[in-house]
RNA sequence: GCGCCAGUAGCUCAGCAGGAUAGAGCAGCAGCCUUCUAAGCUGCGGGUCAGGGGUUCGAAUCCCUUCUGGCGUGCCA
């Protein structure tokens, strides 16, 4: 917010001055305490356009720019910065502001209700969620929030793929498992079918209720309600995990009901409307290489059967009809082979290609006692969401699984996040927030705490530390909006961290409850308080608890 | 082979979309609790931003190229 006012007051500075501009000019924080609180590259930029030394023109600006009393100095640095520093009176003033905002403060409309849709997870309804699934569901989640915070107006989806032939294999191991619970020999487990142990799990369930009757049945019907019943423990399961993640989804969209809506039928139409397909080898294909895939890629296969492709863009187009004019797929490392076709897709069909935006999420690794602790699906050797949820807990969990950027690999510390001391961020950052909770407490017990906060007492903030608390707090709506923009969920890490250090040492070196001088107390506490609240808005963005008491 | 992603301190990672002398945390060393939570604070050391070219007032950031690692390259999903 900060920012914005600097740079609103170089704008009217600039005309009043008849200065061209143009080119765009920034305003930002340097990152040294000499180049000022902020700084600008004005000069620099509108140098060319206005046929100017950088420096000239940076003259003629401050000898404006200083009248105005909220800047402490201006000065010229470097090959032609202007940097300011503010007066503690303006960081009060600002201050002020967020105070009276209150739990609204670094909400903004900036996304102007845009209608985003942001599908994420969307695995296979085969197993339990793994790793890369709660990683994505931190990161959608935390997306979600953020840009619902900021004035988007978002949607979180998960697709469920429960039409493929996957389905199928998992139908056909929970046979081979109820067999083998009847005391079949059934040899050698298949190598493709899913080894889990969780199938057993299931076999075992539905023997208790239902017995040998499942025998009984015709071999279709036996595998259509195997299927039947399949997915839907794992549905459960999956749904069981994200709640116990705090993860909560608009929608889930079933592949088979929209199947049996007849979209599949429909997007092959379109596409053979738009001329792009084409038959081969028994084959229906689409010719995506005509839209910048590398490879045509089949719709149908020879036995008649549909490829993942079509359902899936089938439900993309959904997407588009239900009005959302952004489209974000959260993937997982193992699908960017996947991007070309179905953007193709989008092409072939005419619509825009990029409203259709994929984050990749790239591999975690998981490391215990510093070795990397090994996972294998097929051998269904996995380490669970719900393993990892148990482990660590949810904060911990979520916490580390958005503090990295999406497009880079994810080294998970077991040991690290289940620790509950300095090194561990998570405690570091909730701690700042007991530490506040903790002195307002005193306060109360005192009788500091005032009944209303005024802002007379806010003149009594002057300490380096306490104006650049205020700043920190004032980076917030920016940052939120930069986030959303960016689909940067980690910068929140960064910031808590940031914000929390800054509490931390403010802590370890001022008195905050001190009955000799009140109004410096309740001026502190005011400044602490909002930080508090500020620190509970970004902990919920990211899904963790903000505790009171360590 | 081709495509996507990554390479920043001993380790894990930031770096505000081109800004000034590249930052944290951890690990190492030295200090700080009769005082609002020591799950904390203070100080010290640590870098060829993988290598090389280019673009410009200015590059870790943009372009080209080489190297290294991960993933992808199914009529699987």
């Amino acid at each position: 917010m900060i920012k914005e006012i600097i740079h609103a007051h170089l704008l009217e500075t600039l005309d009043k001055l008849g200065i061209f501009h143009e080119k765009e000019f920034s305003v930002e924080i340097p990152n040294m305490v000499e180049h000022g609180d902020y700084s600008t590259n004005c000069a620099m930029i509108l140098a060319k356009e206005n046929k100017k030394a950088p420096k000239a023109l940076a003259e003629d600006l401050i000898k404006t720019l200083k009248k105005n009393k909220d800047y402490k100095k201006v000065e010229i640095a470097g090959p032609g910065f202007i940097n300011f520093y503010l007066s503690a009176a303006f960081f009060q003033r600002i201050f002020w502001e967020i105070y009276k905002t209150g739990v609204n403060f670094s909400s903004s409309d900036s996304g102007k209700g845009e209608k985003i849709l942001i599908e994420f997870i969307s695995a296979n309804p085969t197993g339990p969620l793994n790793i890369v699934n709660a990683r994505a569901a931190a990161f959608g989640d935390t997306l979600y929030r953020v840009m619902n915070r900021v004035g988007y107006a978002p949607a979180r989806e998960f697709y469920i793929n429960d039409a493929g032939n996957q389905v199928d294999i998992l139908a056909e191991s929970l046979e081979l498992r109820l067999r083998e619970l009847h005391g079949e020999n059934i040899g050698e487990f298949p190598y493709e079918a899913y080894h889990g142990e969780y199938v057993k799990h299931l076999a075992q369930k539905l023997n208790a209720t239902e017995g040998v009757r499942v025998f009984m049945m015709t071999e279709k019907d036996r595998m259509e309600h195997l299927k039947e019943f399949a997915l839907a423990e794992i549905l459960e399961m999956q749904r069981n995990s994200l709640e116990r993640f705090d993860v909560v989804f608009d929608g889930w969209v079933s592949e088979k009901t929209l199947r049996a809506e007849g979209v599949v039928e429909e997007v092959l139409s379109y596409l053979t409307e738009a001329d792009c397909t084409f038959e081969k080898d028994d084959a229906i294909w689409f010719a995506s290489t005509n839209f910048g895939d590398d490879k045509d890629r089949v719709l149908m296969k020879s036995d008649g059967s549909i490829t993942y492709f079509v359902p899936d863009l089938a439900y993309h187009l959904t997407k588009i009809q239900r009005g959302f004019t952004t489209l974000i797929d959260i993937f997982g490392p193992d699908h960017h082979g996947y991007v070309p076709r179905i953007k193709a897709a989008f092409r072939a069909l005419g619509y825009d290609e990029d409203m259709l935006e994929i984050i990749f999420l790239q591999q975690v690794n998981l490391f215990e006692s510093g070795e990397r602790v090994k996972m294998s699906k097929r051998a269904g050797k996995i380490v669970t969401m719900d393993d990892l949820i148990s482990v660590v807990g949810k904060d911990a969990a979520r916490y580390f699984f958005i503090a990295r950027k999406a497009n880079a690999h994810l080294n998970f510390d077991l040991e690290l996040a289940m620790q509950q001391n300095n090194e561990n961020p998570v405690y570091y950052c909730q701690y700042a927030h007991a530490r506040i909770c903790s002195i307002i407490k005193k306060a109360k017990k005192e009788k500091i705490w005032p009944k209303h906060f005024k802002k007379e007492f806010l003149s009594k903030l002057n300490k380096t530390e306490e104006l650049a608390i205020i700043q920190k707090l004032s980076d917030l709506p920016e940052l939120l909006t930069l986030i959303a923009i960016h689909r940067e969920p980690h910068r929140l890490t960064t910031y808590l961290e940031e914000l929390s250090a800054m509490v931390h040492k403010y802590y370890a070196r001022y008195k905050i409850v001190s009955p000799k001088s009140k109004d410096l107390s309740r001026a502190r506490l005011m400044l602490l308080d909002t930080v508090k609240k500020t620190m509970v808005i970004v902990f919920d963005l990211m899904g963790i608890s903000a505790p009171e008491k360590m």
